[in-house]
DNA sequence: TATTATACTGTACATATATTCAGTATTTTT
DNA sequence: AAAAATACTGAATATATGTACAGTATAATA
């Protein structure tokens, strides 16, 4: 089996999201809102990068026709087995098999909203609303988010868990529930900001 | 779940066969194709049926957007339903029907350690170790608990959630995690005083 | 008995979708 | 240094597919 790229693990990741929430493939264009790409073409060469590597299988000519080959990897346990991703200071919570810590078995629907991995929180800046190092947030992958939502985003390189507030079409504001912490400015045209999700809920084992 | 007709069954069979061979759902020409029908409509029809009696669920507009609503709960042996308990001002937390809120469906080792009930927080005594108004807590029912530990303490007609710390072998403290709350101290000889367990757990629904 | 559900055929069409072509740019490999 | 792979945008198109409409016929139900 040939080396993957991140971007290629992305897009696989985001197949066996896609399925494991549906219940049948993602198309181009599913692939493409989920990932942020504005080609169907973008998705359509990952997908033929990943065939060539023997990932997934293509069928061609049909709607969806896409199976993932290798299901012997962790992504692909039972329905309720749900990944624990480290919080890292650099990078993309990805599904990526170095960045799952375990799995933990979850009712799908254990939490009000559905939800797609468990992260792993470090550091203290949501102390105030009872977010404390080590627990695990709930987190459903959208970029559809409300103001005052818990938002997982990544800010350059840099992954954090925050309150969200859109001030403008171009500003928004990561809000940390700690004084001893500032809010984090982000101009959408200058700096590379990404949603990654919102928490859905929360969960502390002692 | 209402009663499902021969044909209905086949239809179901044929989907379920068709996503173990491929990996993705039938189009209704497929169906057609697998079971000999010659109009497309007849498997529409089929698949509206199922649809209705809650087999299946079919997303709108969507090609193959068929996927199988399994209530298989013989995959979830280990799951078990645990009551949820409203943390009242006076009276233990008992298991009596009329103190249940609600039942959460949970796997039995979910937690490091086994558990009896979720306990749902009152108060913001210990929000300084993250449990806020309305967590669920979850309880071992135990009176084997050490200092440090995050007990469930009933003393005289009150239940609180506070650390534990034994002074002397008739003193206990209950300590707080928020510095608006004084330390409770406990004289065994003098005051109605018990341990219901101890915490091995937090959940948040948000 | 009237009505509804089941079980089809057959045609038609809007749209969902795969897929190709034309570009640009960067990184990796040979 | 050249070639190949990666990583995209954007437009265009053939076709794959869901789904509505028009019928026919039988069985189950109220």
């Amino acid at each position: 089996m040939k080396k993957i790229t991140s971007q290629q693990q992305r897009v696989l990741d985001c197949i066996q999201i896609y399925l494991n929430k549906t219940g049948f493939p993602p198309t181009r264009a599913d692939i493409c809102k989920e990932l942020g790409f504005k080609s169907p073409n973008s998705a359509e060469t990952h997908l033929r990068a990943l065939e060539k590597k023997g990932f997934i299988s293509i069928e061609s000519g049909t709607s969806r026709g896409i199976s993932i080959i290798n299901n012997d990897n962790k992504l692909t346990k039972a329905d309720n087995e749900y990944p624990v991703i480290g919080l890292v200071a650099a990078g993309s919570p990805t599904l990526a098999q170095e960045n799952i810590e375990q799995t933990i078995n979850c009712p799908n629907k254990f939490f009000d909203s559905d939800f797609d991995y468990f992260l792993k929180v470090k550091g203290l800046s949501m102390k105030d609303v009872g977010i404390m190092e080590d627990d695990l947030i709930a987190v459903k992958k959208t970029n559809e988010v409300r103001n005052g939502d818990i938002v997982i985003a990544r800010l350059e390189d840099e992954v954090t868990v925050k309150f969200f507030q859109r001030k403008s079409p171009k500003i928004v504001e990561l809000e940390p529930a700690n004084e001893d912490y500032e809010n984090i400015v982000v101009d959408l045209e200058y700096q590379d900001f990404h949603i990654e999700g919102k928490s859905v809920g929360l969960l502390r084992k002692n």
